[in-house]
Order: C-alpha cells, then sequence, then structure tokens
DNA sequence: AAAGACACCTGTCCGC
DNA sequence: TGCGGACAGGTGTCTT
C-alpha cells in the first residue's frame, strides 16, 4: 500500500515515539515476511535509535551500534501504543521500548521486510543499487532522459524502476505521467529532453503534494496514530477509470502494463 | 543487457 | 448466502 509519501509520513509519525528512545525488547509473532526476520534482530535490544531515516521506501532505524532495515511492502503499517491491544493475526512485530510504549508492525499480506543492517544502512545490498531520490538533486529530467536513450520500455515501468528513481510507485507514477501529459505507453527512449524536465518535476510535485497532505487515502492507509491520509480526494486518473477526464471530460482509460493497472487519459497524454 | 512474466500472501469486492 | 475470479499500494528473481 505505501508509496514513498506514505512511507514518508509513517517515518514523520513514528520519529517522536523512536529516536532517542532505548528498545527493551523485540518481539516477533511472524518472521516469515519477504524474507525471515533475521534471529540476530535481537541485537537492537537495550540499543538507542539514534535517527530515522528513509532512503526510497525503506525505513532506516539508526542504532547506537548498526540499524535495522524495514519496508512496509505492499499492505505494512506501524502503529504506536502505549497500552497495546491482544496482538490480531497481522500484528507480526512489537518494538518495545523502555519508556513503556510499543511500535507494532502490522502485514497481512507480509510482502515488507525486517532486516538487520550494519553502522553503514545505505551500504546494505538492498540499498546500495538505488537510484536517486525523486525530491533529490540527485534527480532530474536531464537524468531521465540520459538514462533512457535506447530503452524500448514504457516510460511508465520506466519510472517504477527503482534503479532509475526510487519511490515512484503505481499510483504516483499514474498521477505524474498524467500531469506532465506523457502518455504511459510512450518508449522512454522516445521522449524529449523538455518533456522529460516537465515529468521530473511533475514528479518532485505530485510527490511533494502528498507527502504535504499526509499521504494516499486508499481502502486502508492510516498514519501511525490510525489516522488517513487526504490526499485520495485529489487524484486525477488513478482508480477513476470510466470517469471523466477532470481536464477535458472524456473517459479516463485502464489498461494494464506489466502487469499492474495504469489509468490515463488518452487526450491529454501523448 | 533489457524487458517481460512470475512469484510471494491475504483480503475485498463483484458477478453469478 | 456462497463461490470463484479479478484485483490491490512492491519488488526480487527467473526466463526470454
Amino acid at each position: 500500500m505505501p508509496e514513498l509519501p506514505e512511507v514518508e509520513t509513517t517515518r514523520l509519525g513514528l520519529q517522536p515515539h523512536a529516536e532517542g528512545h532505548v528498545i527493551a525488547a523485540v518481539t516477533v509473532r511472524q518472521p516469515q515476511l519477504r524474507w525471515p526476520v533475521p534471529d540476530a534482530i535481537g541485537h537492537a535490544v537495550d540499543q538507542e535509535v539514534t535517527r530515522l531515516e528513509r532512503r526510497g521506501k525503506w525505513l532506516i532505524w539508526r542504532l547506537s551500534a548498526g540499524s535495522l532495515l524495514w519496508h512496509l511492502g505492499m499492505s505494512g503499517s506501524f502503529r504506536v501504543w502505549h497500552n497495546p491491544p491482544a496482538p490480531g493475526r497481522h500484528d507480526h512485530i512489537d518494538v518495545i521500548f523502555d519508556a513503556g510504549h510499543v511500535i507494532r508492525y502490522t502485514d497481512p499480506r507480509r510482502f515488507g521486510a525486517l532486516l538487520l543492517g550494519g553502522s553503514d544502512p545505505l551500504a546494505h545490498p538492498r540499498l546500495a543499487s538505488l537510484g536517486p531520490e525523486p525530491l533529490g538533486g540527485d534527480f532530474s529530467g536531464q537524468w531521465l532522459y540520459r538514462l533512457g536513450r535506447g530503452r524500448r520500455v514504457a516510460v511508465k515501468n520506466f519510472i517504477m524502476n527503482a534503479a532509475v528513481v526510487v519511490g515512484v510507485g503505481n499510483i504516483y507514477a499514474c498521477e505524474a505521467l498524467f500531469a506532465a501529459g506523457i502518455d504511459p505507453r510512450r518508449a522512454a527512449g522516445r521522449i524529449s529532453l523538455q518533456r522529460y524536465q516537465r515529468l521530473a518535476e511533475q514528479i518532485k510535485a505530485t510527490l511533494g503534494q502528498a507527502i504535504e497532505a499526509g499521504g494516499t487515502t486508499l481502502s486502508d492507509f492510516t498514519d501511525s496514530h490510525g489516522q488517513p491520509g487526504y490526499f485520495a480526494q485529489k487524484l486525477s486518473v488513478y482508480g477513476r477509470e470510466g470517469q471523466p477526464c477532470r481536464a477535458c471530460a472524456r473517459p479516463v482509460r485502464r489498461i494494464v502494463q506489466g502487469q499492474r493497472s495504469t489509468f490515463f487519459c488518452p487526450r491529454c497524454q501523448r
């Protein structure tokens, strides 16, 4: 469920409950996530969380020694509890702090992951090959244009490739392409520098606005206090098959690319 | 090397 | 009301 804005919203919500606090215990009720949660996760006990960071859709918990690397997959979420209720079927992991509160990880589909990283978490194999942050200075239309040369893959799949740019998931890929007026089926190698500059701007704008709005609400996204985000009502094309394009009123189309739904306006997007 | 298919797993919704 | 099928925010791995 979470795309980058949802992960960033989660990070901001957890930060005051994690940074500066010492982990008293980690309870893993279900270790079978995307990869098995390592037994060595117990190394986190008695360590202080010094910083909570994000890289792409990974949450990085820097510890006094080492780090935790946490990914929410499709359906992961956290909640902070001061008096946690009995864990439910999908409440797989509790991080218990010495101050008494608990950060509980819930993930029905179990596509998420919790890994142990070293003192240089960005060097972990899962993070080392990630492309630039979309909201950072290394990401630009120039970058997309250069990387896209000679590529025949559809631009939508191209921008969802984490080696190209991290954090652009299915919703925001559709939204940014709409905002940039680019047909999602167009080959990555057949887009001008000028149009890539527009696309890069719109990726930044779309993600930035979603973060400000607290993440997208779909069926079940909530922040760390269980509150929904407020961006869903602003979506231009995602999930709007058959409904009128907000710009030209022609029906929004849905197609499938790389086994994922793509929503776009055939008139506004060329 | 690039691109596409498939895999992981559970829940929800829709049509019959 | 029940049942089967399609679909859902991600991404690593395998095959062409």
